[in-house]
DNA sequence: CTTATAAATGTTATATTATTACATACTGTT
DNA sequence: AACAGTATGTAATAATATAACATTTATAAG
């Protein structure tokens, strides 16, 4: 079950924009897009980015440093995330699959690390762009 | 077997000094350590940077914008990737897991995408870390 | 209701990371 | 020698992210 986060007001108004985008959004283009809801600076999109982040809300794409809304109901913390990206259209989804969170999760080596989390990228081609 | 790259001497420069780093090196550290070399530029470095990274010789940690020697003898290209990283030192090594790497590289999913490539970072508290 | 505390906001300035554009030089091949 | 591909030099600028400080709002005790 997922936690109600109240989130606040710029929290809200940051998260539905990158909900309701089709893709990943970066953070100026999201400052561009509120600046209309009265949002003005950087950091008052990075402050409510962290947040989310924190909360589970959106995760950040780290190789394209873009941010996308959870679109696992499931993904509670932002502890374990994959994602596919397309290397030509740069679509990028999140990868929901039981066998390789759990396999990712259990993970251990002999390092005597003690892992907490982890982030997974996979890149290719989408079917659309690899029948073109 | 590791093809044999030649080195340009930028490059050879920079792979140097990434090599012998105890650590991950970011962008603009590395380029003050070698302007006494004769590399004045940030695009001299991210040009190095871009070939190591595409021969193989060094991998980006994406999540902290910094690049590391590769440390896989059998890494022969930059296509598969996996970093356990400390979150309280910032120590990072590259993960040399044959069942984990054949996991990924055999990965498919119902998506449709063909995947080549990927990069993993786990994250958590080394052993030094953990005993504090 | 008052006080205390944590969380969020507003604002300005600045730091850090990365690329564009253009000119020149080197390296290996025919 | 001519060509193609790769690498370099240089200046300017774009894109991403954080520091510092003042103020306000929300939450919870007492
Ligand atoms: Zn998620
Ligand atoms: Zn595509
Ligand atoms: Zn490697
Ligand atoms: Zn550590």
């Amino acid at each position: 079950m997922q936690k109600e986060h109240n989130l606040s007001k710029n929290q809200k108004i940051i998260f539905d924009l990158i909900d309701k985008s089709r893709g990943p959004m970066k953070a100026y283009s999201i400052l561009f897009n509120v600046q209309k809801k009265g949002i003005k600076a950087p950091l008052q999109v990075y402050r409510a980015l962290d947040k989310l982040v924190e909360i589970g809300k959106i995760h950040k794409i780290e190789s394209r440093n873009a941010f996308i809304a959870c679109q696992n109901s499931s993904c509670q913390v932002s502890k374990a995330t994959a994602f596919s990206i397309c290397e030509s259209c740069e679509n990028v989804s999140e990868i929901s699959n039981s066998k390789l969170s759990k396999y990712l999760s259990n993970f251990s080596d002999s390092s005597g690390m003690k892992y907490s989390k982890y982030n997974l990228e996979f890149f290719g081609l989408c079917k659309k762009c690899k029948s073109k």
